[in-house]
DNA sequence: TTTTTAGTTCTGCAAATAGAGAACTAAATT
DNA sequence: AATTTAGTTCTCTATTTGCAGAACTAAAAA
C-alpha cells in the first residue's frame, strides 16, 4: 500500500499553481490543493490516505475537502469489490459547470443592471443611465452568444 | 450641506443586492456597498459624507473604501472650483473591465490546463487525458469568440 | 490664531475562516 | 473478542478579515 503518493516536482508544480488559481476564485487552499491533484493526478485513482498524504492534510482537512468537492460535483470515486476504500478522480466536467456558472451568474448581474438602468430612467441624469445602457447591451451580446458557443463545441465534439 | 443622502426604498434595495452580488465577487461588504451606492445614485455626485451617511459606515471604512475603488479604477470624481471636496461617481466602464479582467482569468486557466494536458499526455492514462482535452477545446473557443464579441459591440455602439 | 472641514492613518477588537488533533464510529480482519 | 481500517465529527486555536473609533493632518474659514 501507499504506492502512488510520490509526485513528479512538475507534478507539485502544477498542483501548487491550480491551488492559487482556484484559491483566487474563492475555493479554501486546502479544497483547492485536493482539486488541483485530482486534476493532475494521472492514476484516476486516489485513496484517502493518498490524497492526505500528497498534501500533507490532516484527516480532518482530506475529509472535509473531499466531501465538499462531492456534494458539489467536483470530484468522484470508484470502488472495487471487497474493497472498503474509495478511489478518487477529478470530474474533469466540472470546468464546463464552472463556466457555466460563470455564465448563470453573469446573467444575473445582467438582470440587476437593467433593475437599475430602468430606475435610473426616471430620473433626471440621462447620461449616466445611457452610460449603462451601453453596458446592458454588451452584456445582452455575451449571453445570446454564449449558449450559441456551447453548441458549436458540442458539435465539434461529436465529429 | 448633506442633501442627497436619502434614498429610496427601491434604491436602498438595489444597493443591498449589487452589495451582496459583489460580495460574491470577492469583494469586501462596505466597498461593495459604496460601489452599489455609485451605480445607483442618479446624482452623480457624491461626497465622503454622503457615502458615509448614506450607509452608516465609519470615517475609515468610507476612506479606505472610496481609497480602493479609486485605485482599481471602479470610481472617479470630480471637483468644483473653490469647493474642498471631492464628488464621486461610479466609472461605469468597470463591468466592461471586470468582464475583460474575467476573460484574461480564463485564458490563464487555460494555459494551466494545457500544461496539466501536456503533462499527462506522456502518462498512460489516455482517457481522462482526453476528457481534459475537450475542456480544452471549449476554453479556446471561448477565448476565440470573446474579442469578436467585444468588437461586435463596439461596432454596435458607435451606429 | 483658533476652529472647522475633509479627510487619512493608527490601534484594537469581534467575527469569520481554515485546519490541526483527538475522540469517536462502524465495518472488516485477525 | 480485540484490533485494524477507513474514515467522520467535535473541540480548539492560530490567522485573517473587516471595520469601528480615536488620533492625527493639512488646508481653508472665521
Amino acid at each position: 500500500m501507499m504506492e502512488n503518493t510520490t509526485l513528479t516536482d512538475k507534478q507539485q508544480e502544477l498542483i501548487e499553481k491550480t491551488g492559487v488559481m482556484l484559491e483566487t476564485k474563492g475555493w479554501q487552499p486546502a479544497v483547492a490543493r485536493i482539486m488541483a491533484l485530482l486534476l493532475v493526478d494521472d492514476s484516476g485513482e486516489l485513496t484517502f490516505d493518498d490524497i492526505r498524504n500528497s498534501l500533507q492534510l490532516s484527516k480532518s482537512a482530506t475529509s472535509n475537502g473531499i466531501q465538499l468537492l462531492l456534494n458539489t460535483g467536483k470530484i468522484e470515486y470508484i470502488t472495487k469489490t471487497g474493497d472498503r476504500k474509495r478511489y478518487f478522480r477529478s470530474r474533469i466536467s466540472m470546468f464546463r459547470d464552472m463556466i457555466i456558472a460563470e455564465h448563470e451568474k453573469r446573467k444575473e448581474m445582467t438582470a440587476l443592471l437593467k433593475e437599475i438602468y430602468e430606475m435610473r430612467e426616471d430620473f433626471k441624469n440621462k447620461k449616466l443611465a445611457n452610460n449603462l445602457k451601453d453596458i446592458i447591451n454588451y452584456m445582452d451580446l455575451l449571453n445570446e452568444e454564449f449558449p450559441k458557443i456551447l453548441e458549436k463545441w458540442e458539435k465539434m465534439k461529436k465529429q
